[in-house]
DNA sequence: ACTCAAATGACAATGATTTTCATTTTTAAT
DNA sequence: ATTAAAAATGAAAATCATTGTCATTTGAGT
């Protein structure tokens, strides 16, 4: 009994149940290997149970996103795009993007020097900004090798 | 003759003209304390001239993004909002925002530690993925002080 | 089986951003 | 100063992601 998901408990505490759309959208996010749009993963969704509708997406990708189990981000495309979580307790990732293929790549080799580097920071900002840090992102922006030419 | 704020050179070598609406948009957004939605610009621009339309100041946001002189970004209000980058070679800044009230505030006392371990990673990250970053964010999320009561 | 809140889906509404197109402004050349 | 071509503008319509409405279905607990 111990091979649920990390965020399963979440999503029992808050109350809210795990009906067969909320498993689906969970599972395509899981064995997502891109940042998807709610379009993309209703399709996904509708592929699997044609009876899913495009709002129950959202639905659940707003519920999720209040349990903190899935993240949002909005790269100026007029659409956001979606991921699970990093499982609490482990690395975590940042995120590079290409300018010129828009292509995103997840970066997940955080060194000690970085977590030691961020919690200077945010006790920094505790202290001058009277700010309680929870969380952070970092994106870094270049250009990819194939658009750069070889 | 030396007057000129940074972009003015980055305007002119693109050909584009400085027109009275480009003018307007970069002045507001020039003494703009928040970050700006497209609407706020275009409300504070229509009392300056009211010939001004809203299609403008997107199309004037659009072209100063591309030359690097304006930032935009979304932070999931279904709105973007835009700011004047910093002076390039100057010291830039991050952002924290409070996940209660959507607060932002901007950071920017950027420390030496800070700059050479994000030069750090970005080697790191050049070897590691043959990306040439060029830029990076940094976004901090937490608590403001009044939205945690005193 | 029964109850009731929670969840769902079809559809309409909203609202930010983009597109279209006719008109005006700017620039460079005559 | 005229003129011609290109760039910029503004009003209005179109697009499209996201949210709201409401009638219906589902599920956990009795
Ligand atoms: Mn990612
Ligand atoms: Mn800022
Ligand atoms: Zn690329
Ligand atoms: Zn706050």
């Amino acid at each position: 009994m111990k091979d649920q998901p990390w965020w399963y408990g979440r999503l029992k505490e808050s109350g809210a149940r795990l009906t067969e759309p909320r498993e689906i959208v969970l599972e395509i996010l899981r064995s997502a290997r891109e940042h998807l749009t709610a379009t993309d993963i209703y399709i996904q969704a509708h592929r699997m149970k044609p009876s899913i509708g495009l709002t129950t997406v959202y639905r659940t990708l707003e519920l999720l996103i209040k349990l903190g189990i899935v993240q949002k981000f909005e790269l100026g495309e007029g659409k956001a795009r979606f991921e699970l979580v990093d499982k609490p307790g482990g690395e975590g990732h940042h995120h590079l993007v290409c300018l010129k293929c828009r292509k995103i790549i997840d970066y997940s080799d955080i060194s000690n020097d970085e977590k030691e580097f961020l919690s200077r920071v945010e006790d920094r900002l505790k202290k001058k900004y009277d700010f309680k840090i929870l969380d952070h992102l970092m994106w870094f922006y270049g250009v990819c090798r194939e658009c750069r030419g070889s």
